[in-house]
DNA sequence: TAATAATGTTAGCAGCGTAAACATAGTATA
DNA sequence: TATACTATGTTTACGCTGCTAACATTATTA
């Protein structure tokens, strides 16, 4: 083992994120991910000034590949109805929430100052501007101010989606992703 | 000074609850909610098996007053119409979101399981209920399925708007919770 | 009244984030 | 090439945390 490791920081925070993910983020203490780098517990300290900041990076991961999720379900599906466009996007968005719970949690969590993190907030609102470039293209009439509202109603919908299907409020065993999804859906394809 | 408190399960929660909406939920520490209720740091073991679940009590006590607001919103504009009845109730949930974000916030996190907390799932479960029993007065023709999608829509996006005024996720300062409200809302009046 | 249960305090453990001091390796300059 | 400097690792230590064990005090009950 060599004394400099040459890409602690990258390996740090793959090693962050692999934490977050299986031990959730209550479970994300520096010396964990330390451990899961193989490095000494303070190590992380000669790339990131604090433990916050490594976990902003994780979030900002996070948005990273929910950006790149939608993309990728839009460009699925060009071409079939806005129904099954927004279908696909909105079961693009929950599979991300529920497939990478922990992940999301953390992201959507209060836990990290956003505004202490630009890089951070620039992604959070990077995915929500591929939401209005997608939506941009799929209602390309209507005003400005009417395509804002659109993506607010629909990151609005799927958050508060992800959240309900997770916490399981409903009690209901008929109301599963799938089917919640088309019951919302409904008020977004017109 | 008395040696016996009396009634300081009680007293706890209530420091507990001052603490987070206060500090914020990673800031209560069993310490700083035993010294807000000035006894020593381990006197909550005497009525609390961990910390989690004195936090899961805090919860509980967030969905009771949730369940209380929406109650209070719907008895006010019993006799106005759908639209204005919806805009209140829904201004009620989000003004509780945005007024008690730090415990909005511990409720809706998942630093507490709730599966280990049956009267915290129940006092969940009792505000999504009353949600359901308003709905069934505003609605009493259509059918119990659609009348639970509807109460997922409500809910699904009340919470989805909580949390994206709160991110500010949109950067549109023309949004604020009452514009928002009044774009989603039509969507559920019918 | 004496035993017991309930409820408080004190002391101490291991794990945490973080800072300071130190060790080692890579890089620039003479 | 030798030497200084910088980057990046480790060790140690501090105060805070959740929690347990041992002990002290009060309330209840036989």
């Amino acid at each position: 083992m060599k004394y400099h490791h040459g890409n602690l920081k990258e390996e740090l925070i793959v090693s962050a994120c692999k934490v977050c993910e299986i031990d959730g983020h209550d479970q994300m203490s520096l010396r964990s991910i330390a451990k899961e780098a193989s490095v000494s517990q303070t190590a992380p300290y000669r790339h990131f000034k604090t433990k916050d900041s490594l976990l902003a990076e994780v979030s900002k991961r996070g948005f990273e590949e929910l950006t790149e999720k939608l993309q990728t379900a839009a460009n699925a599906v060009k071409n079939s109805t806005k129904k099954d466009q927004f279908l696909e996007m909105g079961l693009a968005y929950i599979g991300f929430g529920l497939e990478k719970k922990n992940t999301y949690d953390l992201m959507f969590s209060s836990i990290i100052d956003k505004t202490a993190y630009p890089e951070l907030h620039n992604a959070a609102s990077g995915a929500f501007d591929e939401l209005v470039k997608i939506l941009t293209e799929l209602f390309p009439r209507i005003s400005e101010d009417e395509l804002g509202k659109k993506c607010i109603k629909f990151w609005a919908m799927m958050h508060g989606l992800v959240g309900l299907l997770d916490l399981d409020i409903d009690r209901n065993p008929n109301i599963d992703a799938g089917s919640a999804m088309s019951v919302v859906v409904r008020d977004l394809r017109s």
